[in-house]
DNA sequence: AAAATTCACAACCGCTCGAAG
DNA sequence: CCTTCGAGCGGTTGTGAATTT
């Protein structure tokens, strides 16, 4: 079998990563920062491929990586966002913060996926047109009340469809645990054709890692490019206007003037107001290793959360300007966005969350896993 | 207790895409 | 244009731990 042409020019160890390797790799990052990956290597000197240094980094050395079992809710939301997207990983991990693709197509694979098979509902983003829409059973409302709101039935018809109204995400998930995450999945997959309908979470909006949030740092994110995101998903559906419709909601969630970096440029033309301390460098999370040039800029609170409080869930003034608030009221959130759904009488938005603690949201910040004593 | 099986997830592979020359 | 290269993505495989027989 054919090598990638990087891993041809030398001899390059395979396999599971050893802790020597990744310090040697987490000490060049944090030394020289994100470059050219081919040349990582040579120059961390690890007989590693560029491609395997970019993939051990990216998936399991970052800093910002949140790790431990996926939440409901976070499952709730690959499931919601699979409906959209499709085996879309990238896209996907996109809107959960601190999960990579992998992780997020491993989780699918291997928990989710099996839960939906035995109902035929694998492949939900992809699932044919529904049944006729003219057939009337209780729960069921129109998509089109709201043109903002899409399902993938729209992405698929372009004409008013029905879906069940599904049980407040607040009700399903209130304990987050997953007996009721199974209740849900049945839930879903015993109700044809389609679970309940899709909207961004504020999960979405988290352009900043929730816990470095809660820690009271504020995060930009490195490389979050809103601009090749959404075009990528406009070409791909250039003519579906539901889909376009789909991308303005996130447009409204996802302000791209926070695609500015975390370690900005030079110009001071993306100069926000300072809001506490900023999320420190990785070399400032790795002991010993001494910060060099990268530049950081912090944050405006607005920025963060301006896009959300514009939605029209939120009542002028009602979004509490509080980070911390904020975070722990994600998915209080996210049932506030699915209460803007038309829902029948059975449905009920009006019950709470807790907020989520540190840990339920919180990311393992060491070095991981196998090589964990 | 040992073997077999299942499971989660880390890592690899092949491919596409875009940029640069 | 064409070629080359690097980055990124999704599918697949490999590995070790956990569980079952």
């Amino acid at each position: 079998m054919g090598h990638h042409s990087c891993c041809n020019k030398q001899k390059v160890k395979r396999g599971l990563w050893s802790p020597e390797e990744d310090e040697k790799l987490i000490n060049y990052i944090s030394t020289n920062g994100l470059g050219c990956w081919s040349a990582v290597p040579r120059l961390a000197g690890l007989q590693r491929c560029g491609k395997s240094c970019r993939l051990r980094w990216i998936n399991y050395l970052r800093p910002d990586l949140k790790r431990g079992s996926f939440s409901p809710q976070e499952a709730a939301l690959i499931i919601e966002l699979h409906r959209i997207l499709g085996n879309r990983w990238a896209q996907i991990a996109k809107h959960l913060p601190g999960r990579t693709d992998n992780e997020v197509k491993n989780f699918w694979n291997s928990s989710i996926k099996k839960k939906l098979i035995p109902h035929g509902l694998s492949d939900l983003a992809t699932f044919p047109n529904l049944p006729n829409p003219s057939a009337s059973y209780e729960g069921l409302y129109s998509l089109n009340a709201n043109p903002n709101l899409i399902s993938t039935t729209q992405v698929q018809q372009d004409h008013q469809v029905y879906i069940p109204t599904p049980p407040s995400m607040a009700q399903v998930f209130n304990q987050g645990d997953m007996i009721k995450m199974d209740q849900y999945l049945n839930y879903n997959a015993n109700l044809f054709p389609v679970p309940p309908s899709v909207v961004p979470s504020p999960l979405d909006l988290s352009c900043y890692d929730p816990t470095w949030s809660s820690l009271g740092y504020h995060y930009r994110p490195q490389q979050f490019d809103h601009q090749h995101v959404f075009k990528q998903e406009e070409d791909m559906f250039i003519n579906n206007e539901a889909v376009a419709n789909y991308t303005t909601v996130v447009d409204k969630l996802v302000d791209p003037k926070m695609a500015t970096p975390l370690y900005g440029d030079d110009d001071d033309d993306d100069a926000v107001l300072p809001m506490g301390p900023v999320m420190p460098k990785l070399c400032e999370i790795t002991k010993g290793n001494e910060c060099n040039n990268i530049p950081s800029s912090s944050v405006s609170q607005d920025q963060v959360i301006g896009p959300i409080a514009s939605l029209s869930c939120f009542p002028s003034g009602s979004y509490p300007h509080d980070h911390h608030h904020v975070v722990a009221n994600q998915m209080e959130y996210f049932d506030a966005i699915m209460s803007l759904l038309p829902s029948s009488s059975s449905s009920s938005s009006s019950s709470s969350f807790s907020p989520l603690s540190c840990s339920q949201f919180g990311m393992n910040p060491t070095f991981p896993s196998r090589w964990d004593p």
